[in-house]
DNA sequence: GAGTTTGAAACT
DNA sequence: CAGTTTCAAACTC
């Protein structure tokens, strides 16, 4: 296995990779021996990345955390052609012919799919893109961006810091790893925006993180909540109207433990 | 599949 | 900072 870290085709972190810090012992436990070995050569040069970005806004070097460098995600954007979901695309693959995708082809990674039903949300009529678990590739919806060239946080595969795919029915995407200098350019402007508005603590590319919705019609109960899509309830964070989605005070409890 | 609704993101 | 516009996804028919 020799993996060459010199492509920068790939322009960023995206968050799978960054869930995968998280939750790399569960991912482990999923890889063959062999390649096991492979993931453990690339460990040390991911454990940076996983202090630099992990856990969101939890502690005070958040701050310095979250408005990390342009210069910082380039040395970063390395360490992503050695991310497991990268080796574990499962059909997804993007739209460009990165060298690092051919690489893959040559290597020995098992490419089937991997349905962790510990992990698989609740079936419902949508299969929200989220990444507040450990989700493949193969659960990620593609975008249809039309006018926006997937370079702004509409485009749901920008916001999660990944390329688009094949799937993907977008037009005139600069998002597909062969406008690298665009994308890049594009987060710049957007962690700037962040520090305007003196969002220190936030990472708008973190879509595990829920600042609150802002629902006044649906009553958080439909997919246009960020919070219920999340399958989170709505907290005091939320500027949401009538909303049903807030954490119940169940008298269940008390009963059982009256039982 | 087309049109409408919705709320986040972007803009002014 | 608030109001407005734009956008893409969710939703309805």
């Amino acid at each position: 296995m020799n993996i060459q870290s010199q492509n920068n085709s790939a322009s960023y972190i995206s968050s799978p990779e960054r869930s995968w810090c998280k939750n790399k012992q569960m991912m482990d436990d999923e890889f063959e021996p062999q390649d096991k070995q492979m993931l453990d050569e690339t460990n040390s040069k991911f454990q940076s990345q996983c202090l630099i970005e992990d856990p969101p806004m939890q502690n005070e070097n958040a701050l310095s955390q979250n408005s990390f460098h342009y210069e910082e995600q380039q040395q970063m954007m390395q360490a992503e052609i050695l991310s497991p979901s990268k080796l574990l695309r499962t059909g997804n693959e993007p739209k460009s012919t990165l060298s690092f995708d051919i690489k893959l082809e040559q290597t020995s990674i098992q490419e089937e799919p991997i349905v962790n039903s510990r992990t698989r949300r609740k079936a419902s009529k949508a299969n929200y893109n989220v990444d507040d678990s450990p989700t493949m590739d193969s659960e990620i919806r593609p975008c249809h961006c039309s006018k926006t060239n997937c370079l702004q946080l509409y485009c749901s595969c920008f916001h999660n810091r990944r390329q688009c795919t094949q799937e993907c029915k977008c037009s005139e995407c600069f998002n597909d790893g062969q406008h690298s200098d665009e994308v890049l350019k594009a987060i710049e402007q957007i962690k700037i925006k962040e520090q305007r508005a003196s969002h220190h603590d936030l990472d708008s590319f973190d879509t595990r993180q829920v600042w609150g919705c802002k629902c006044k019609k649906t009553q958080c109960m439909k997919g246009y909540c960020e919070c219920f899509i999340r399958n989170k309830k709505c907290s005091s964070h939320c500027q949401c109207s009538n909303c049903q989605n807030k954490k119940q005070k169940t008298s269940i409890n008390k009963k059982i433990k009256k039982i």
